[in-house]
DNA sequence: TTGAAAGCGCTAACAA
DNA sequence: TTGTTAGCGCTTTCAA
């Protein structure tokens, strides 16, 4: 591997114009600026990156910590985000939490062992409570959770009113006992719970306390608390899911318990998954944007590294309702 | 942020002398390592990994090249790549070339300018053929795809044995005249031909060429091929599909088509995705074992960085067939 | 057992 | 317009 002094040296010039012409300064003289492409070119140099951010101070590296790379949304947001990055000319460094706040820490400590310039995160509500006390040395912006109230920069869905939304739609469709299941590390899963049970009050619904889960945000809790709810003595006549890991395992339960969908029981998730589209009766979802909220979240961590000073943003973005099979207006059914 | 040399000056010893505590070199008396570390908690010291590895000459990253991180195959490995990666303290720098040459070519020119300690990397064909001449700087484990002959590490699926198996299925199941879809940029997708087409030529099947098919391994192609298969003056009874996206294109083809599963149309593919399951019919699948895959290939990567000069090895892993509704015996059949 | 000092490859302040 | 030089934070050789 040759280096700058080689070039500095075939070129007949300091390593300081080296430099120069490989950063685009103005000031070099087009015949040494030639001179020394042309050495560049011939001993094949290519810049040490790691030389570069020690002298620099900061690296060409996004951290992209997310809680969990299987669930659709965070793979469809890391591929936009990675997408992103690159064209601008970063790496993406890629860590899966799995909702542990302990690794959480880890990787925000590696992540500035590594001086990153900047991270993208979906953190827990415990680590999200002490965020501030972190006094992280890079630029953070949040993804899918935040606090309202934090000063902090987010991309965000609209979850309240996506929440709203879906439940509004069950309830349009004539469902009135509602199951709901919300995960229970996030932020994600009360904002969603909120709109959902503002949708039901306005409707002039009563919320029946057992119809409400807070559970592990995977496809085994999923299955296992749309069972619960099956067992009620007075079953739900609609779950409600607040991501797609949930909703995959509550469909799992309702073939396992051999009830039509939407005539026995109806479902609604977030997210739309490849899967959802595929399965009989497809399933009514609130697609996320995924690939703008990855896009977003790193242009506005990009934007940060420019400038530390600017104020805070939180962009919130809103969902689409796709209105499937699975659930259908009451008359339809039985 | 403190450096060693704020962490030598609070203990009244030389960087050098931190540093070999850092290290847990031997030579050090335990009174001065005692105060060092002292030093070191009351600044909250961190040694910067960037010196370091500019420093040592190598960096604690791997770098992960695939094809399709939406392809929840890639998901599934890179997930036990990270892991691995981690628990033995290295970080992993993910990149994704949709299948293209040139951003391939691009990503390991970036390793190499990262200074990565190796890459886990699965290749297009195109850029197999000439991957010697590549002359990487860094240890490279290839997986999911390689060629027989390369004297090169690699994780791989016995995917002539598992296009075996999963045509012999069909085949034992009573379908006869069957369409398989495959990959046209891997050497993946010809190996799993080469096992379809022997157990056709075993079982004493003719083989149609229009039944043939390579295309550009997404769901659209494979929607699109099916039903060209479809359309075929004497259709096929099965369709046989090489990766988990061309699956999904085929399901929605057959479900367009309204075609009955099994009974009008076999399916099967490769991949145990988490709606393989969820779908009805369920799908038969030839499942990878993703974990595996993605942990051998990161310890291999580490072995090799460890020794550059241990002999190649190819690691070749087992599919495991898992029969479900959607091929089914021909007596059951109409 | 410890310290002084060189140097990894690069950038940038300063001088010429 | 170009070169000299210091130094980013660390490890390691050599000497004491």
């Amino acid at each position: 591997m040759s280096s700058i002094k080689d070039v500095a040296k075939a070129a007949n010039v300091s390593t300081a114009t080296v430099s120069r012409v490989l950063a685009n300064h103005p000031h070099v003289r087009q015949e040494v600026r030639e001179r020394v492409l042309a050495a560049v070119a011939q001993l094949e140099y290519r810049p040490n990156l790691i030389a570069r951010n020690l002298r620099s101070q900061q690296s060409n590296t996004l951290g992209l910590i997310v809680s969990d790379i299987r669930n659709p949304f965070f793979t469809a947001v890391s591929r936009a985000v990675e997408d992103t990055a690159y064209a601008h000319g970063y790496n993406v460094l890629l860590c899966n939490t799995d909702e542990n706040p302990e690794k959480e820490l880890l990787y925000l400590q590696l992540m500035g062992d590594e001086q990153v310039a900047g991270v993208i995160f979906s953190p827990t509500l415990q680590t999200l409570n002490r965020f501030h006390e972190l006094n992280l040395s890079f630029p953070t912006v949040l993804i899918d959770r935040s606090l309202r109230s934090g000063d902090v920069d987010a991309v965000l869905l609209d979850n309240v009113s996506a929440g709203y939304t879906l439940a509004q739609h069950l309830i349009n469709q004539g469902y009135r006992r509602i199951g709901a299941i919300f995960g229970e590390a996030s932020t994600t899963g009360r904002e969603r719970q909120r709109g959902f049970e503002d949708a039901l009050r306005d409707a002039g619904i009563s919320m029946q306390p057992e119809y409400l889960r807070f559970v592990r945000p995977r496809s085994e809790a999923g299955h296992s608390t749309t069972l619960d709810l099956l067992r009620l003595p007075q079953p739900p006549e609609a779950i409600f899911t607040s991501n797609s890991l949930l909703t995959a395992g509550a469909l799992q339960a309702i073939r396992e318990r051999r009830l039509q969908m939407p005539e026995q029981i109806g479902l609604v998730g977030f997210d739309d998954t490849a899967w959802a589209s595929l399965v009989q009766p497809a399933i009514t979802v609130l697609a996320q944007p995924t690939d703008e909220i990855g896009r977003s979240a790193t242009e506005l961590v990009l934007q940060r590294v420019a400038d530390p000073q600017r104020p805070t943003r939180k962009i919130i973005l809103q969902g689409e309702l796709i209105v499937r099979e699975s659930s259908v207006e009451q008359r339809v059914r039985a």
